[in-house]
DNA sequence: AAAGCCATTGTAAACGTTTGTGTAAAGTGA
DNA sequence: TCACTTTACACAAACGTTTACAATGGCTTT
């Protein structure tokens, strides 16, 4: 059986309040002598603390839950950098949970698994919580942030770009290259974020006095699959010069798909991605991209839950990254 | 402050005990009526169990703890997806931590996290623990399983795939081809899975009556910088006709590289990469590779930790993918 | 009607910590 | 030397559960 402070007690001949004070460090409420008997004892018998008794009793807790929407595309890994980054600075631990790809069984049970024990708050990486698990997230009293999704009627706590600006930028790096036919492929307008992607992309083409056709935009759910099914609807004989992929992912089945119609990127074919990952750089040609600070939304997610303020939403920044699958288009 | 059974109890004019016979379920100890009673007064109070308390008593845990080194590569995602399966089929549920890359200190940390509160079990995803925190692990008492990794002389249970036969059998799909003069890029000879990737590469070579050159083999950390550098190592001269990329990412990076040499894959060079993931099949071309079956790893892991026997080390399958990255060489 | 059994419920101890309160010994100042 | 403060420690309650054991009452059996 694992030692616990009552045998490092007996053993240093002294009482368990002791040697909770000594091992939580409660200076001036010992000796050196008591001090270094108590932490030879706790040594000699292996002892490693129950963290969840003592939470129990202190009723508090250190660690933060991130509970990531397990779909097809890798920002996650970034914003888990900067949540870490920034917990580590307060002594924060950090433990993530997948949560299925829109799966409300397996969102249920991440979510649960987090509200049974003590965490100090739950960050939900573009989780699409089902609406009976989002007032079980509610009713836990535990402070939560959503980072990388947004909501529109709900006041609901959240961290992400501005969603509008990103599909208006992209649609307006592809404009001031000249191009007029336009594609967005790939995004889900059945939620907030998709819908102003789609609003921005919609504003840039009519600032340029473009009015654009509803073929143009192909929905979907930012995967791969999305971004190639999207393609194929185009065609080869598209009247696009260019698209925007409503994510990397999508943006990188445009444009294998595009390929696989014969069409050479970015050549015969422009993309725009969206949010900017590593993937980027790792095709060919490389992805130019509206990025998204997904590290930001990280370090700004464990700030707003160490807040007690509860300004509930907010926004990162975002930039335009030029690489190499945009061509100017001179003017016909 | 949060409903306990006390306060159930007392709304529901009964006992903690038979508030948490009814809440557990331990049919046949009591009756319907007060176990709707109790249930009305648990939803009215919104009821959540303090599952670290019930723990405490019942010193038993249905959490796997998945550490993970969080390096570039991406097959982490899959062996959790295994995990996850698995788990959920034995109503185990699994938070995920991140290790760093191979940093000591991140590594401690997530290791004390888990190992500071109850959990069932301890998988360690790719992970060189170092070793004062493998003494740490092996003392916490904890069952713990190492996976896609091998260890040399300890005696640490693992499952990964046979990394010799890895080597082998991407060398050996290039020789059947054609190749005499193949490389192996971005191997790390410093840990037991790096070496006997060599080793079966080697192998291969030999038992084609191929005499290796030292300089074929290009050491790195299995990353997109060490493809890249060792591709810059080989030279736009390269004798080589072949590369084995010692990852996924590995691989491409030589490709990249390659390109921008002004080498074409796989016209100039053949490239077989080495794990298989989602990405050998986003670039262009498609990745071969010897595919490793990530999911099946995380399925063995959680079973080796439910059982209890201590048969440490498991090896799952590997497979040849051919995809686009070879080419068959002519005999010149 | 006594004895026994079963179903249902309550009592209380236990899990491993933290911490408020109490107290003996030691130190301080006159 | 005495009153007082400080230091160093112990005692015991508390956190929210589970569960062994005891207790109650009704029912069956003879």
């Amino acid at each position: 059986m694992a030692a616990t402070i009552k045998d490092i007690a007996k053993l240093a001949g002294v009482s368990t309040a002791t040697v909770s004070r000594v091992l939580a460090n409660k200076s001036a409420f010992f000796s050196e002598a008591t001090a270094t008997k108590v932490h030879a004892a706790a040594t000699e018998l292996g002892y490693q603390k129950n963290t969840a008794a003592a939470e129990l009793v202190t009723r508090h807790s250190n660690v933060i839950a991130a509970v990531v929407n397990s779909t097809k595309t890798n920002f996650a890994s970034q914003i888990i950098e900067g949540i870490q980054a920034e917990a580590h600075q307060h002594d924060l631990n950090v433990i993530i949970l997948y949560a299925g790809d829109a799966d409300p069984v397996q969102q249920r049970r991440a979510l649960m698994t987090v509200i049974e024990r003590p965490v100090m708050g739950i960050l939900l990486l573009s989780v699409d919580l089902a609406p009976e698990n989002l007032t079980l997230l509610q009713s836990s009293q535990v402070p939560y942030c959503f980072l990388s999704i947004s909501f529109d009627g709900e006041r609901l706590p959240y961290i992400t770009s501005d969603d509008w600006q990103v599909g208006y930028q992209a649609t307006q790096a592809l404009i001031k290259q000249g191009h007029r036919r336009i594609g967005l492929a790939g995004v889900d307008s059945d939620f907030h974020t998709g819908r102003q992607r789609v609003l921005g992309y919609t504003q840039a083409l009519k600032d340029a006095g473009i009015t654009p056709e509803d073929e143009w935009v192909q929905l979907g759910n930012y995967s791969y699959d999305a971004g190639q099914t999207a393609m194929q609807a185009y065609g080869a004989q598209t009247e696009l010069t260019a698209i925007v992929g409503a994510s990397d992912m999508a943006a990188i089945g445009v444009m294998n798909q595009a390929r696989d119609l014969g069409l050479l990127v970015p050549v015969d074919l422009s993309i725009v991605a969206i949010d900017g990952t590593e993937l980027c750089s790792l095709v060919q040609p490389q992805l130019t991209s509206v990025s998204q600070n997904f590290y930001e939304m990280g370090i700004a997610g464990v700030q707003q839950l160490r807040s007690t303020e509860t300004l509930p939403q907010k926004i990162t920044p975002i930039k335009l990254v030029n690489r190499q699958s945009v061509r100017m288009l001179s003017p016909e």
